[in-house]
RNA sequence: GGGAGCAUAGCUCAGCUGGUUCAGAGCAUCUGCCUUACAAGCAGAGGGUCAUAGGUUCGAAUCCUAUUGCUCCCACCA
């Protein structure tokens, strides 16, 4: 009976993902074994899986699955982060769309639709991971709005507030006009954009003569010196001004000084105020004073005791206090008053002009800034702990070179407004009085027994007359716990899992969050639990397009990898994706590299086919022990390797060593060596060796390729029936045995010799079917008996004889300082030959030349460590021998 | 504007403490093969002034300086 010549990956990935579950090898419950933990990252629960996520959770399931094989107690925590805006922002839209505004319906039946809304589609990026093959222990899997998750958010923000680090105020916040919410500075992503500048006049008065600014005002021939120029990109706002704003050095402007201005439209006076803050150099040195909408303008407003007029509502529309173009969108109010101020006369000019603009990072909306009551948690002597943790290694970051951003970030850490406008996520608990006294109390009642005891002026106050808080937190401010929170650990700080698993060892993340979450999972680690949440934190890179771009939704560059899955398998594309990602570098993705990752996955599966098909006989000879010896040493080099590309995190270094391994050596060199002629049988010892060899081989594949490592595992010809617990998932990782480097270096050349010989065959058209004579001259110390069957049925050899002068008429060639000769019945080209000979000589020449100098030199000798002089005065001999072996042939050659 | 990083074969990247195997891998290209595990394969070959210019050193792809060109992060110039 045959099987597929092909590898067909789509069973197999159902079969064992099935029974991996059924027999809970996901499963860690703590033990006396080592932990091994990483919690994932928590996606969005609105989320689909993307690039990104392909990458950083196949890392993950390497990580974890070599972990398991190493004996360790190996725990992935699975779970969905709820996304404050993201998703409320999509049941908003949801409701919209049957009719349903959500301000109508009231915060408790918009959290209905919410949950309902998370139960239907939330966690569909989770079966996906499944299908990558993720090895998560299900059970585990957490929400962070799950009750007890959510109460942990309460408590820890309870605390800070006794501890002083959490207040309330009025502070010019970045606004989401469409997520109708405040955001933190880091959700704000800065974007270049082409934008105008515009130049508007503003007639200019001396306050003290009334009767003057009169006859200005009505006075259509202005004259230069009766009004000023500003430059702003935000014609839209000058409604909201309340001054104009001048260098107090400014010579072109000191006729200003202690003048006022008028606004044009709303003709409202504003007075003409110094300060240094202007750059003389930018616009027209004139600067429009917005308090309302400008972080700067804000802070001069402070500094000059302005009024603050604000202008726009809470979703970006122009409200009354504009007095013009009310009710209109910002940026439709910014085409419109172009027309109205080029009838009243005050346009002067537009320009173009780059500059940077603030977008939400969730809605994607322009950012305003918009003062607002907000609630701010202190960051200062939170950050000092969690920096140094970074800089004294205790976690590392992987690689390093994030550790200047890390400790910049952290040395000029901001408070973080924690308050967002949404009902999606945990409400601050937070209890106003009548009088907007408040205090912050876990629930009604507590909070009510603290109202009693504050000094109101409220009489007969009743638990009811407490009003909650409408605000929710900010997202991170429940996942920036998450380490802790999976493991019940604020409910139950003693309890079992906490203990045992946490600090967890390796976070994989993208290096794009390190402040939101990685930054304060580690002041949270430190402020709740007095430990590192974390060891290792590995960044890994974007994923991005053939041409550099990034992979994203809108320009549609991206593949849905369960598509790629279905195409390539998930062992191929999680092969592809870490091809070549090194940590913290882009990932420029291929889909090719997929399409290798298949290939890698069928010359697994016909080696094995190989194997399945040979016929083990009890008689049979071995001549096979150089090579089963030779391949053992190089299977315990390459597991040096292994081992140490997975110390330092090199995976897919890691992976390409296995590559190589599995392909090159055990595929191309060591089944050749040892497969059996035609209808012959193997002997049973290098049979027996061989399955073993096989055996390593697959366990070492596991971690990359999970499912048709499995698959093989449990082929009953070859490895016999097993238990059903028996599976390559829970097998122990090989350890690493014996290197020959003798044995290593010696089939080097037997290698060599090969391919030499295979290169005179194509060059001399003979075919491969053709048995050649070979005979040597040996002059280096190189067994060649040990080898001759290797050699004779590789390069298809028919006699191997050594002889100690050289074959007249023979083709020759040199493998390291060893001669060798194949006598053909065709003649040698006596010309052409010269010629290579020649030019092999030059080469030798030159190269001894070089050798020489660095002998002849003193100072080389000093200096250099003694095995490089050592190693050049071998490389000198060797060039010498070679040398006399070539004129000696030139000569013969001559004669 | 400040900071970090990158520049090695046509493409994507290794090259770790300066010195064997130092100029390497995969893909792509070319040549020959449907050879009883595999054409998703086998065998072989070609391909590079290591961005540029200096410097340190007995010795530099590797260390230093400058230049050029990209990339990322941070920052309130309207």
């Amino acid at each position: 009976m045959s099987i597929s010549a092909k590898y067909q990956p789509k069973e197999a990935e159902d079969k064992w993902y099935n029974y991996w579950m059924e027999h809970k090898f996901f499963r860690s419950v703590p033990d006396e074994r080592e932990p091994y933990t990483i919690v994932i990252p928590p996606p969005n629960v609105t989320g689909v899986l993307h690039m990104g996520h392909m990458l950083n959770n196949t890392i993950q399931d390497v990580l974890i699955r070599r972990a398991r094989m190493k004996g360790k107690n190996a725990c992935w925590v699975p779970g969905t982060d709820h996304a404050s805006i993201a998703t409320e922002a999509k049941v908003v839209a949801m409701l919209k769309e049957r009719g349903i505004d959500k301000k109508e319906i009231g915060r408790e039946k918009f959290m209905e639709y919410a949950w309902e809304w998370r139960n239907k589609y939330g966690g569909i990026i989770l079966e996906q991971l499944k299908k990558l093959g993720a090895s998560c222990d299900w059970d585990r899997t957490r929400f962070t709005m799950d009750e007890d998750l959510s109460e942990a958010v309460i408590d820890t923000f309870i605390h800070l507030y006794k501890k002083g680090w959490i207040y309330r105020g009025i502070r010019m916040v970045n606004w989401d006009p469409q997520g109708k919410t405040a955001v933190s500075d880091e959700e704000v992503i800065r974007k270049e954009v082409n934008q105008k500048l515009y130049y508007i006049r503003y007639k200019v008065f001396s306050p003290d003569s009334e009767a003057q600014s009169q006859k200005l005002t009505q006075d259509s021939e202005l004259r230069t010196q009766d009004y000023l120029v500003i430059a702003t990109t935000r014609p839209e706002t000058i409604m909201a001004d309340t001054a104009v704003c001048i260098n107090p050095n400014d010579e072109r402007y000191k006729h200003l000084h202690g003048k006022k201005a008028i606004i044009p439209l709303v003709n409202r006076e504003i007075p003409i105020i110094l300060d240094e803050y202007v750059d003389m150099e930018f616009g027209t040195g004139c600067l429009k004073v917005t308090p309302a909408h400008d972080l700067n303008d804000y802070e001069l407003g402070q500094r000059h005791q302005l009024q603050i007029i604000d202008i726009l509502n809470e979703n970006g529309t122009l409200n009354e206090k504009a007095q013009v173009l009310v009710g209109e969108d910002r940026f439709a109010a910014r085409k419109k008053i172009v027309p109205l101020l080029e009838e009243a006369g005050a346009l002067e000019k537009i320009e173009d002009y780059k500059s940077q603009i603030g977008f939400s990072e969730r809605t994607d909306a322009v950012i305003e800034p918009k003062l607002s009551m907000q609630w701010f948690c202190k960051m200062d002597e939170m950050a000092k702990p969690a920096l140094d943790y970074v800089l004294k290694g205790d976690i590392k970051l992987i690689p390093d070179k994030f550790i200047n951003t890390y400790r910049y970030w952290m040395e000029n850490v901001k408070d973080w407004c924690i308050s967002r406008q949404l009902w999606w996520g945990q409400r601050i608990p937070a209890w106003y009085l009548p009088d907007g006294q408040y205090v912050i109390a876990k629930n009604r009642d507590d909070a009510f027994e603290q109202a009693k005891s504050l000094k109101s002026q409220i009489s007969n106050l009743k638990s009811d007359d407490l009003i909650q808080e409408e605000d929710v937190v900010d997202t991170w401010f429940s996942s920036w716990l998450w380490p802790i929170s999976v493991f019940d650990g604020f409910k139950d700080p003693n309890n079992d899992d906490i203990n045992y698993y946490y600090p967890t060892n390796d976070l994989v993340t993208a290096p794009e969050i390190l402040f939101f979450w990685v930054a304060r999972m580690i002041m949270a680690g430190h402020e709740f639990r007095g430990e590192i949440p974390f060891r290792n934190v590995y960044l890994t890179g974007i994923v991005r397009d053939k041409i550099g771009r990034k992979m994203s939704k809108s320009l549609g560059n991206s593949p849905d990898p369960l598509d790629l899955i279905e195409k390539y398998g998930a062992d191929g594309v999680r092969v592809g994706m870490l091809f070549s990602s090194p940590a913290g570098n882009d990932l420029m993705f291929d889909e090719k590299h997929c399409e290798q990752g298949r290939n890698f996955a069928n010359k697994i599966w016909n080696a094995f086919r190989l194997l399945k098909g040979w016929k083990v006989s009890e008689n049979a000879e071995n001549k096979n022990e150089a090579a089963v010896a030779w391949f053992e040493s190089r299977l315990n080099e390459a597991l040096t390797e292994i081992e140490s590309n997975f110390g330092q995190y090199r995976i897919s270094e890691a992976l390409i060593a296995t590559y190589k391994l599995v392909w090159d050596d055990f595929c191309s060199w060591y089944l050749e060596m040892i497969k059996p002629g035609f209808e012959q049988p193997i002997d049973r010892e290098t049979y027996e060796r061989t399955v073993q060899f096989f055996t390593d081989i697959l366990k070492l594949l596991h971690p990359f390729m999970p499912f048709i490592t499995e698959e093989l595992w449990h082929d009953e010809d070859i490895f016999g029936a097993r238990k059903a617990t028996d599976c390559c998932i829970v097998a122990r990782m090989p350890e690493i045995g014996q290197i020959d480097t003798r044995l290593l270096r010696d089939m080097e050349t037997i290698t060599d010799l090969v391919t030499k010989i295979r290169d005179v065959r194509q060059s001399k058209q003979i075919s491969p079917k053709d048995a050649l004579p070979l005979s040597v001259r040996v002059n280096s110390g190189v067994d060649y008996n040990r080898f001759s069957a290797i050699i004779s049925r590789l390069a298809n050899i028919e006699e191997l004889t050594f002889i100690d002068e050289k074959v007249a008429g023979a083709i020759n060639f040199l493998v390291s300082r060893d001669e060798f000769f194949i006598a053909l019945e065709q003649n040698i080209d006596p010309i052409a030959e010269t010629d290579r000979l020649n030019k092999e000589k030059e080469y030798l020449q030159g190269f001894l030349r070089a050798v020489e100098a660095k002998l002849g030199n003193e100072r080389f000798i000093q200096n250099a460590k003694p095995e490089i002089v050592e190693n050049e005065r071998k490389k000198k001999t060797d060039a010498e021998t070679k040398l006399k072996i070539i004129e000696e042939n030139l000569a013969a050659l001559a004669s």
